[in-house]
DNA sequence: CTGAAAGCGCTTACAG
DNA sequence: CTGAAAGCGCTTACAG
């Protein structure tokens, strides 16, 4: 069932069946409305392909994410993707892990064309980003902010958010902070750090330590307990770099220094991941502006897709505060 | 760059140049590698929508996923993600939790033409299937298996594995023992508890009580704990069809009425989810052969996609069996 | 082994 | 407002 059998059936051209299916599009309403009706009783389905190798447009966005299997973004996307295929366009899901693997999904991805791709890991390299740029790809960064000044992005006032953080433990009578951080490069990772260390500076309290850790994973979590122990009587509340990271670091302190939580050691996490609210886990965190991430993400995909110019290209998101559970002290 | 402007570059025919590029086609050896060579220096990529506008094979997998955001299914989606791309085919998402959803969905999809469709969602209308069927696409449901007897499949063997689950609660000294169902027609959950009734049944001990929940979820696990509570001095032991029910309905019952596990209440869960190894968690549990039903999925896929006749259409990964944790007691 | 040509199903100037 | 025709970048019989 293609344009030309609606036309032979109909006994009208090609070219006009074919603007019946285009907006904006010079054509009487009645032929519209002719050429409508009878592609829906025959169930006519337009061939993407033919069209996007017409058109040079595809419809296609592009995800490149590293961790799939990691709650915050296996949420992300899953809203995503529904509202993705609101506005009639198609996702198309790269994975790897390495920096390598990515070059070569891309390449992969780069093959259809894509309208977008959106960036969910730090992993992209020079070249890859270059390449994307030369084939006329936008990239669009999401939580993250990248060094290409073409980039676009799209992401929430970390800093703003850890400084929430550090005034809730201080208010709440904590006194020796101290910072878990993911140990690598992440923009986010450094956006909170930075926003909880100036703000501690800022109220008159010492530094907060920094605790390592090897990434933003439950293992992580665990592992950065494990090396830390020596220095748990040093510090009365911590701030972890992700929800996951929290996690595994009380898991572990309760299991292995039978550390009580939040009595000995205040936890808040970040992102407020569906898990941080089981009663199992009942875990203080500062909340990713999800919704409203996704929102502006499918504003910018939406523009684009149409041409349109996106002004500014980094868009920030305000945090929306911290929700309170169990895993935090009120000394006062 | 076109396989035009590489014709014309060595100045040999577009038609030699294609012929390059593609496996079992007449050219010489040395033709070839000067067409590659070239190639490769040029940059040049297949555009992928003419291809497969002209050979009507597109190398792309749809997915269709009623919950991306669950823990089972994220592991899925991760591994299956990273072999499709090994294959050099590309992953389609498509999202939706209703019926009507999917159709739409659907819709967009079979747009792009995918040399196959992965299901992992009950909620496919028979009108879907049939269009699917129309058009050619070959359907594998993933752990699920589907009425319709063209269906491709790849499951594991659940009523062996459930067995499992009785024999090591009845070894181990219960003696009451219950079924948390799904509460749906889910094929999965039919299967478990039909393996856990029966065996349970074998072993010459009543048959196990049936609670029922609203789904798979956590958030259906603790409503089950609650509507539940009058029956749980009848029991010993709760067998659930997947691991986050089982977490849900342990939290809940320990929260709202201080259930001791394993003491009071031994509880096996289904699939083991990252989550379920914790220590917070600490969820004994019958294992998913996720391993195995991927591997399979992706031989199926690549036969398909390569024109090859799979049979049987339908295979049973056997079960991996049970990994004991803590909310299991042995009682003797 | 190589080349000229038709065709895949659309879109879109260009005439009328 | 409609139609005839070229073009998007590939593949693939058909000749040579």
């Amino acid at each position: 069932m293609t344009l030309k059998d609606i036309a032979l059936d109909l006994d009208i051209s090609l070219a006009t069946v074919a603007r019946a299916f285009q907006k904006d599009t010079i054509i009487s309403e009645e032929t519209r409305q002719l050429v409508l009706r009878r592609a829906e009783q025959l169930g006519y389905r337009a061939n993407v392909f033919a069209r996007s190798l017409a058109t040079r447009k595809t419809r296609i966005v592009g995800v490149i994410m590293s961790s799939v299997n990691s709650p915050i973004y296996s949420e992300v996307l899953a809203k995503l993707s529904e509202r993705i295929h609101r506005i009639d366009m198609s996702l198309m899901l790269i994975p790897g892990s390495y920096a390598q693997d990515f070059d070569a999904s891309l390449q992969t991805l780069m093959a259809y064309s894509p309208d977008a791709i959106l960036v969910f890991s730090g992993l992209l390299s020079e070249a890859a980003i270059e390449q994307a740029k030369h084939a006329g790809v936008p990239l669009i960064y999401f939580n993250r902010v990248s060094r290409d000044p073409d980039a676009y992005g799209v992401g929430c006032d970390n800093e703003a958010g850890a400084a929430l953080v550090a005034d809730l433990l201080i208010d709440s009578g904590h006194e020796r902070l101290a910072f878990l951080s993911s140990g690598n490069d992440a923009t986010t990772n450094i956006e909170r750090m930075t926003g909880f260390v100036e703000r501690t500076r800022m109220r008159g309290l010492p530094a907060p330590k920094i605790i390592p850790a090897t990434g933003f994973s439950y293992e992580d979590g665990l592992n950065a307990a494990l090396a830390a122990r020596e220095q748990l009587p040093a510090i009365d509340s911590l701030f972890c770099a992700s929800d996951l990271l929290a996690l595994g670091f009380a898991d572990e302190a309760r299991r292995r220094f039978g550390l009580r939580i939040p009595e000995e050691l205040s936890i808040v996490g970040c992102q407020n991941i569906a898990l941080a609210s089981w009663s199992s886990h009942d875990l203080t965190t500062l909340c990713l502006p999800i919704e409203r991430m996704v929102d502006e993400t499918l504003a910018m995909l939406s523009s684009l897709s149409q041409g349109q110019i996106v002004e500014p290209r980094v868009v920030r998101v305000p945090s929306t505060g911290i929700t309170e559970r169990g895993t935090t002290a009120r000394k006062k």
